[in-house]
DNA sequence: ATACATATGTAGGCACTCTACTTATAGCTT
DNA sequence: AAGCTATAAGTAGAGTGCCTACATATGTAT
């Protein structure tokens, strides 16, 4: 998968992960990983900036803890967060139904569009 | 749909629509419209620089012409652009299986990841 | 005459992800 | 003791690509 694809799509995928409970960002990608199969290996340097995005718009909350003279941050799912991700959800389902009618194939498509 | 949304995507909606045959810009948005029930309203200032971008990339070639005293700009589908869009739907497979196996709530998921 | 549909395009902005780099601790290997 | 890997969090700067808004022009209907 072409490193970019998540562009657009990667807070619904944050929501999700947090929804099973909180986690700190390095969990995160690492629970991103596992869910995908191993095809989603996103860089530190895009979950970090999105977590404190989705922070700063009230969607998660986050705080700082000490676990094995590590320091971690761990990230909450808000109510306003639980609620984003159902429109996310909502979102997300349109639009691949959106993306897969236009791109089957016309043997595929009795001029209906959407079915 | 947020109008954001076909970020990345784009080009394989463009290749699918010209895979019926030739078309030209317009005709392009309004068979997008019609292909996705109405969902995917583009605006020229988002598709005619994708053409042209496609074009460069010698996934499309355009030629024009003058219909009824109006200048159209109609694009084809070169070889390496439908090897393209063979690509194109490939991609997008693995990764809506991917977003979809993320955003599946926990109930839906067990411990397996990708099925 | 006015408006709308048809038709193509450019300019500038903005958001988001990427690459590359920095900092720091713990544990394991050599 | 030195070095590597895993764990953990971040920033800086670049690039892509879609958007809004605007400009231009012709044909058709009111």
């Amino acid at each position: 998968m072409r490193p970019d694809a998540v562009r657009g799509h990667l807070d619904g995928l944050i929501l999700a992960v947090l929804e099973d409970g909180p986690r700190h960002g390095y969990a995160i990608i690492e629970a991103l990983q596992t869910r995908s199969g191993g095809a989603l290996d996103l860089p530190t340097g895009t979950v970090y900036p999105a977590l404190r995005r989705l922070e700063r718009a009230a969607l998660l909350s986050g705080t700082w803890s000490t676990v094995a003279g590590r320091e971690r941050r761990t990230y909450t799912l808000t109510r306003s967060g639980r609620h984003a991700l159902a429109g996310q959800r909502a979102e997300w389902n349109e639009f691949s139904a959106v993306v897969d009618a236009v791109l089957r194939p016309a043997a595929g498509r009795p001029a209906g569009g959407l079915s």
